[in-house]
Order: C-alpha cells, then structure tokens, then sequence
DNA sequence: AATGAATGAGGGTTCATTCAT
DNA sequence: CATGAATGAACCCTCATTCAT
C-alpha cells in the first residue's frame, strides 16, 4: 500500500475529484477551497497537490472525465437500442440525451463555461491535453458507431452533434435564470426573460436536426 | 466640483466602466484587479467603490449595459432597413446581427459566460435588477419593432429570438479553442474539435430560424 | 493623514524596517516570518506589502540603508577628527571603525553574507538599485573626503578601503565560531578554529594599510 | 543488499552528496529541493533521510568534506613542490592556491557564507562536529608539514593561513557582483563596486603575509 | 535498506473593501 | 466627493520530513 500501484493513484485521484464534485453540485468555483476539498474527500491539503498541479486542475479534470463518462454513457445507450436506424428515431434518441445531460450532468455544463475564463488559465497543460485526448477519441468513436447506422451522417458528422449539443444547452444555461438573482426568484417581471432549459434546448435541437437533415439531402 | 451632477456622475460610472471593459479586451476576470482598473480609469481605488458596490457589479454592469447598446444598435439597423418585410429578409438580417455581435461583442458573450458562476454571486442586486429591467425594455422595444413588420413573429417571439441568438453564440464560445490552450495553439490533432464560431452560429440560427418558420405555420 | 506625505511613508518604512532589524538582532532569516514583522511593527500583514514587495526587500532595504548610515557616520566622524592628515593617523582611524562596525553593526555583517545567495534571489530590483546608487555616492563621498586629506589616497581607493574592510570582517565572519554550533559552546578541541574576530580584522586590516601604502609608494 | 557494508553506506552518501553539490553549481539553495536531490541522486526521497538527517546536513556535508579535500590537495601539492623552503616561494604557493581555491571550488565560498545563518540552525550536530574535527586535523597537518619547511611558522601559524585564505575569498565573494543584480549585468554605475575576485584575494593575501613575516620577525 | 505517498504547518502574498482625512 | 493607506481574511501552494510497507 505504501507504492501505490497506477490503479490505486488513479482511484485516489478519482477520490479527490469526486469530493471536488459533490461540492461544486452546491457551491460556486470560488466559493470552494482546497482546505475543503481536503476535508471532504478525508486526505491532507498537500496530498491535492499530489495528483493534482493546481485546483484548476481539478475543476479541468471533472470536465474533461466527466463529459467522456457522458460520452461512453451515450454510446453504450446507442449500442443498447439497437433499433435506431432512422433519421427519425435518431432525433428521438438525441433528444432524450439533452434530457440526460440537462438532468443528470448540469455541472458539465457549468464547468463548460468556466473552462476558458477561469479553468484553463492555470490549469495542468499535459493532464488537460491528456483529456482532451481522450474525450476526443470517445467522440469519435462515438460519432463511427452513429455513421455506421444513420447513413446520411458520416462519423464527423455525428462526432460533431455532440459538439453542437453542449454548445446548445451550455449556451442556453448561460441565458437562464434571468428571472432569479443568485437562486433568490425575482418579484415580478423578467417573464420574458423566463427559459425553460430542457423544452428550449430541444426546440433548439430539433431544428437543428431538421435542418441539417435537409442540408445532407433527403430524408425526413 | 464637490457636488456632482447626476450627468457628471453618470459620466464618471461610463469612465470606469470604459477602464474595466478596455482590460477585459485583454485580461481574463481574475487578472483584472480593482488597483489596475483604478489606475487605467484615473480615479483613486476607493473611488470605484462610490460608483459601484464591488468589483462583480462592474462586470455585471459592463454586461448588462453593453446588451443594451447592441439591441439598440440592432434596433436602429432594423428601423434604417425599411425594406425588411419578409420571414427570408429578417432572416438574412439576424445573420448580419450574428457577424456583428460575434465581431464587435466579444466581451458581451464572455460575460455571459460568467454571469451565473462569477458575477451574480457578488454583484449589486439594486443595479443588475435595474440593468435588467432596461434591457428587457430595449429588447420588449426592439421585439415590437420587429412584429410590426414580420407578421408571422409576435412581440414576444420576436423579443425571444434575441435570447436564442445570445444562446447560440454563447454556446459555441464555450466550446471553441478545444484545439488551443490558453491561447497557445496545439501543435496535432484536435481538428475534430475545431470550430468556425461564426459559421456555426449562423448555421444554427439559420436552421432555428427555419423550424421556427415552419412551426408558425407558414412561410418560407 | 490618509494621504501620506512622502517624509510619512518613507517614517513607516523606517518603521517596518526597524522591526524586522530588531527582529534580526536574535533571530535568523529563515525564522523571521512575515507575519511577526507585522506583528512587532504593529501594521497589518497587508501593509508590510505596501512598502515592500517581498520579505528579502526588507532585509534587502536594511543592508543598504544600514551600510549607508555606516558610511555615513564614519564620514562625520573622519570630519570631526581633523588632526588626521598622516597615513598612520588615518590608519588608526580606520581600525577604529572596524571596532564599531563589529560592535555596533553586525547585522549589517550578517545580512552581507545573505545578499547574494538569499536576498538577491526574490529583493524588488528597484528599490535595490536605488539603495546602492545612493551607497555608491556616499561612499565615493567619503572617499573624496579622505582623499583630499591622505595625499597618498586618491578618490577612488579610499572608497574602496571600505569596501575591503566589509570583505574582511564579512569574511572572518563567515569563518567564526567553528568552535560553537548554533550558538552552544564545544566541548572541547576546535581551539585552532577560535578568531578573535575585532583582533584578527584589525590585523588583516592593518597588513592590507601596510602594503597598500609600500605600494603607493611610500609613507609609513 | 539488505544489510550494506560501511564502504557502500559511504558510497551512498557519496552519491547524494555529489548530487546535491551538481545542483548547487547552478542554483541557490533555496531553490534545491530535496525531492531534487532524490531525483538527481536517483534515489528515494526517503532514501536520504537514511543518510542526512536533515538537508541543512547535506550541505553542511558537502562544506565540510569539500574544503577537507581541497586541504588534502594542498598538502599533497606542497608535499610534491620540495623546493618551497624560503618565504617568498610559499608566499607564491600560497596565492596559486588562492587561484585554484576560486576557480575550482566556488561552491565551497558560497557554502561558507551559508554555514552560519541556514546550515547551521538545521544541521545535524554530530555529523557536523565530526566533520570539524576531521577537518581540524587535516588543516593541523597541513600546518605542520609546512612548519617543517617554513622556519618562520610554527604548526599554529601555518593551519591558521588557511582560514584567513578563506576568510578574505569568502568575505570578498560577499562584496562581489554589486555591478550586478543575480546575474543580470547592470546598466551603468556601480563600476566602484567591481571587484576582481582573484587579483583582490591575491593582493590582500600578499599584503597580509608581508605584514606576518614582518611580524614575525624577519624574512622576506 | 529503500520506497514514495502522506502529511500539514507554515509560508508569502493578493486584493477587494473600508474609512479617516 | 476623492483619496489611497490600511486592512486581514483568505488564498494557493511548497516542502522537509515521516513512516507504513
């Protein structure tokens, strides 16, 4: 126990994160230390600094797993139903997706905006190029798995609509809460302001799907 | 000088916040201390602090005012094309909108970016709610100016037509630059993750734009 | 007094200085925190940064300021003592300041050893330039005033006589006390390593005279 | 290779105090970290704590056994020049080892002005009075054997030289490179404050040897 | 004897904010 | 109303050292 084997490093490293996580579900970046991290997740603050260079870090590497878990997550539901071979039933499948991530990984899309103003500018270059990595390889199997079964799309294609569909909902997150002030709900007004993320996303999705359906040439 | 007039203090805010919005060109959130704003807009540190409650609310400011301009920019645009009637015009005209938001605006959409996460936890409530409130008018303003001509639009479609396209491009932001890091560019892979954020934008209006269209019923 | 004049900051200076000099009398650099200069100075921790950018600008600032004071003092007394006009009296004089740098200002011994391998490391360039063009002059003031008085001397290498004197004490310094260990007295042995430092200095001091008056070409 | 040989032990710390003593060639002290140290040696960091108790030990080390060694050379260059009998030649033989001193062991003047105020508040008492003693005897002997040859010295006399060698280097070394500030090349000024290490140790040696002959009585 | 993971005190430093003038 | 000196909590992070294996 004393030389950890890679696979122990790896489950301390997910330990830390993991306590980074729960409290990033209630708190905002800023208002979560490294002192706390270290309680929750039960080891000593330099031990942090042992897995990872900077809290930065920590907050890039929640992204960057968590979005290939969503990712595998995705392929594996694809592979299950394996009755999707249409254009149709494809959108469908997208859709409920959006219901997914909207549902289960809304600290996904809050990271996301925080990924270039605050994250990347002192998080570790090598662990995030590492993810990167390996999230991009995900997509792209993910977007082969697609192609393969929706023939109007070829693997770009589908690798690229998971892009789309972050950019969607993370950016229609990004507009949300006009209503509220810091979780306080205003008063009156501001009902023009008013988002439902999940309807709002799928519209946004739909016609996306549509169109781009109409663009590749043909099918419903 | 002793007292100042409502419009030499209004002038003053418009100076410091001119300083804040010049360093944000240039500097992330964090970079940005209030000494260095202090310093750029030549008024002393405590000066700042009579014009705006914390250094959040000078951002939040800078947001929301700056959406201001834009609609209103954008308003203007309408007004001045007269010969905007038809669903495919208007369509060609919000695309114009993209290019110049995109162009123009960056920062807006960088704030956005940190609206929820960074700024609202701190910012001025009494004034975001003001800000707020003014742009929903400019935007309920510019939705009017719109239904008037573009039948098939209400003045709340129109008006949320505004929020989609800050969505989108938002959105997209948030997803951009997975092939650089912090400014530097990666030397290999990652082209999957390349982004043309205007293209992209104006892709995702134009098919939003058209599934919206059909929804309505009707045209084009 | 909330808008300092210079004289007043340049007294808090002094102040904080002073407490980090007082600090140093018993205690070594490594054990001298931040935190306790605030403390002794009666300032916050936040103003100390105020006056100096780093801890090692501190100790920077009273090697500086401290050579120059002695330097000083040595030309005031060089001054009052007007009788000195033959290189044996003057040579007598210069003994008598290694007797009150060793006595009066061991710090100043003490932070010498220090400046390049530890100050020079992190000191605000800056203020470190300022401080030894301002040494420079006095002690090219003191040289011209004892030039003008030792004909065999001109400018130049009577300043640079104090320049050997620091070396030789500094260094005879760094040689003492092999017959402690952190200040606890040895047992025994070790009697070969004893300096009498003052006496050791003077004589090295007083050879160095010799030979530099043999050289110049005559007196004695 | 569980249970090593006293001649392995030593060879260990051999190791890592070779280590240590490269990376102080190019970095201040401050800047070796032991986990450095580990790395370089290729060894544990655990590893060194079986061989130093502390890193203050290592380097007190590497002084203590460094100028051991370079006391050892003198004798032995010394002993080889059998035809240093008068005064003057061992004046000569002294400034050569002036020149060799500084250019070969440099690391052994900066550690000397470190030994007081960082080594010694951590050192490992023992270890670093073993050392002395060690140290002690070389330097006696090497007295000695010039006491032999040199009638004018006694064995006392003739060790002390070797702390005044380096008393005047390692005091010099503390005044040097005022024209510089760590390692960037001034602009202008600060010309006064140039030393030329060796030229000045050698004239201050000479200087002072003169001045012992003549004291001791006689000769040159 | 060797390892290297864990420790955690302590470090220096930053900076938004306050408030006496 | 403007100033900028003072604040001090909070920050992230370092690193020598320990010790279970």
């Amino acid at each position: 126990m004393y030389v950890l084997s890679p696979q122990e490093k790896e489950a301390k490293k997910q330990l830390i994160a993991a306590a980074a996580s729960k409290l990033f579900q209630k708190n905002d970046f800023n208002k979560i230390s490294m002192a706390r991290i270290a309680r929750e997740s039960g080891v000593a603050k330099g031990t942090l600094f042992n897995y990872f260079k900077t809290k930065e870090s920590i907050f890039m590497y929640l992204l960057l797993s968590g979005y290939q878990d969503y990712l595998k997550d995705v392929l594996l539901r694809f592979q299950a139903a394996e009755n999707i071979t249409t254009w149709s039933a494809f959108s469908s499948f997208l859709l409920e997706q959006n219901h997914l991530l909207i549902s289960k990984r809304p600290d996904l899309l809050r990271l996301n905006a925080l990924r270039g103003p605050i994250l990347e500018t002192a998080a570790d270059k090598e662990q995030t190029l590492l993810g990167r990595k390996k999230l991009y390889q995900v997509n792209h199997q993910l977007g082969q798995a697609i192609a393969k079964r929706i023939n109007i799309l070829d693997d770009k294609q589908a690798s690229h609509l998971f892009i789309i569909q972050s950019a969607i909902i993370s950016g229609l997150m990004n507009m949300m809460n006009l209503d509220e002030f810091h979780h306080d709900q205003l008063p009156v007004d501001f009902k023009g302001f008013q988002i439902d993320l999940e309807q709002e996303a799928n519209q946004l999705m739909l016609f996306y799907l549509q169109g781009l359906a109409q663009k590749l040439g043909g099918a419903k």
